[in-house]
DNA sequence: GATGAATGAGAATTCATTCAT
DNA sequence: TATGAATGAATTCTCATTCAT
């Protein structure tokens, strides 16, 4: 094959994206390098250059898709017409909508058999995702409406609960879900010193949406 | 090792069983052949004298999962004291519950390199689950709530359809898995020609329990 | 399966007979012993009381192949119709007009990973052609055509040359054939103290209907 | 092992040799992949690099026969001081010649289990073969010994003829083999508007120097 | 005589990874 | 940076053969 030099980032970025397409299609078990360079048409020892291994890939995925959710929750901190417990809440909800995209990467890393990886890649989402949370509950602290003395540890705290509930209580149904997210409400809301249902109501009041319809139809009949 | 005979339906039912065990641990792909042998404590020629390939036992897992399920409506089914419509609405619910646990099983059904099993376990769900919901419907038409001329073919397309949204659907939201319900029980009931919202109240009222606990943390703030 | 009992030299018929057939159809090398048991109707077990193992089987079968040649020779010698050149003649003929039919059982003699077979069988086959030849040649004697002293001696003589050129040169051209054919005859007669032509005469009288063409091209040239 | 890198035409070829030898040593179903990469000293890696998989190899190799057959006959059709007549006789002389090293390559072709093999091949070696021939006959066209009006199609439908009778007529005797020969070249004459015995008496020339020993024999006595 | 569950050595094949160029 | 030939451990699967019943 002819030899064709492209800018580092390019390649990676190549590499990347047809890695995330096959894996998608076929599943990360089931598709090989082999598939991923013909994918980018380089030769294998090019995928090594970029990466350490095809696991290492797949860290790299999930990575992104973590900093994709840290961009979008930062965008929310930034958001200077929401108040503090709204942000908590925008937050929280985020987690899902992110899986609703990306589902593979997600199933990948709740898969038995990328344990290690997901264990790795949960130490990294907390160190990441303290700070910024922090910065929620300092400014919740600013606007009276929590009372933490360490925002930082406090969050860290707060994160590696929900991620071991998370990771021993993968729920399915609508209901189970639904639950999760009210306990870990009330939780973080104990843990920031708010006001009962402070988080609920607003969280609620989000979801008002689809809970609407339940009320309409009840009425109709 | 010393040869150990036994009665060809227990050691089969001990072949899937430290299979099944091993995939929650380890993963399907990450499970050997030589692993489950090792952990039944036969030889690795006896695992092809009862399974054709590793994925013919993940196939008879799936279908022992959809048996279960299967053999699970058919109380529902033959509960006297249950009416049609309580009937469909259980039936209905039973899916998610039978996902909490066998959860390896079901991922393994949605993962992309399993794409083959899926279509065949689903081809083979519609006829078992078809004829069960039938009988349901039969019993609807005399109770007068429903009004189905074919139940047989009602039902077929309905589980048809639920499958297809569920396959290219995958929820993991807990409103949008709420939202799939709801929006799968007003199909229904159109189908059957049941009154508006039969089924849904119906659905609210058996979750009545955990929609209380909201409504009881909120009066006791 | 039900247990069937059966006269012992039934079912060993039963077990060669189906081999036969599979291994015309699907080659020696891909019929599995399953394959031999499946269409006889008996459990694996069966096969080896009757046979000591796959390659026995083909052994019995080379070896009935061997009979068949045998006992069509000694129809040949039988026939008092025919004079000890004669007989020689068909005899030597016997051979080609076997391989007709049974193509599949001297292909497997022939095939290099079948060596050690063919070699046992070779033997074999010298030591109960011999004393058949060996008969024609006493009837020569007396015929006053040939003269042999040790006529035993020198039929295994003459068998072991016979099946040495075969095995190393395996002849498959129309030209090659023939041309080893009457090789072979001029040894045999100068072996049996025959005159000149002897058996090269009778074998062309023989083979009358094909070489007619012959005499045509003959006038021609 | 040392790693030893090679021009991938080269490492091929050795494979291809390797494999060649050691089928004709053991024979195919005998010889493992281990044994053709042990003899070439490399990984058995490397064998699945250059072959999908054994049996690839024999194909290759079967095609390799088929390409040399190919080329001989390509050697006599530019033989400018043969006649079209004689070039027809040669090629059709050239596969019997061809057979007589590489035997076992042919074997392997008729052997049952490699009945898939010998229908593509046989494919094959029509659409190669039929423009090698209809180049003669357009030039017999011309020399007025011939009178075809679609050589392609008509060599075609001969080879395609030719191969169905090799094939399931699989002569092993001399006088059929010959019979065979004969009956071919009958119908080809025919086929090609040529005289009676036209192609026959160039044949029998060919092969006079054979005939020739048996007059000689004749006479000498 | 007959059964069929169990064995295990051995074969083909896969694929992530390495490394000389 | 990039190539692609080479590696070899690991894996799935086959099948002739054994043996307890």
């Amino acid at each position: 094959m002819a030899r064709s030099v492209k800018a580092p980032e390019i390649r990676r970025a190549e590499l990347l994206n047809a890695a995330n397409q096959l894996f998608q299609t076929k599943g990360y078990a089931t598709t090989t390098v082999d598939d991923i360079v013909q994918a980018v048409g380089v030769a294998k020892g090019t995928f090594y250059y970029y990466f350490k291994s095809k696991e290492a890939l797949l860290t790299t995925l999930v990575d992104q898709f973590i900093q994709n959710l840290l961009s979008a929750s930062q965008q929310i901190i930034d958001n200077p017409d929401l108040n503090a417990i709204e942000k908590i809440v925008e937050i929280v909800n985020l987690q899902g909508k992110m899986m609703e995209k990306e589902q593979y990467v997600v199933m990948q890393m709740y898969l038995p058999e990328n344990k290690a990886l997901t264990d790795k890649i949960n130490v990294e989402a907390v160190l990441l995702f303290s700070p910024v949370l922090a910065a929620v509950v300092e400014q919740g602290n600013r606007e009276g409406v929590f009372q933490v003395e360490d925002p930082l540890s406090t969050c860290q705290f707060i994160l590696a609960a929900s991620q071991f509930m998370t990771n021993h209580n993968f729920h399915w149904t609508a209901e189970q879900q639904a639950a999760h997210s009210r306990a870990m409400l009330v939780f973080i809301e104990r843990a920031f010193g708010a006001k009962s249902n402070a988080l609920i109501d607003v969280m609620l009041e989000l979801n008002k949406f689809n809970y609407m319809q339940k009320k309409h139809m009840n009425k109709k009949v």
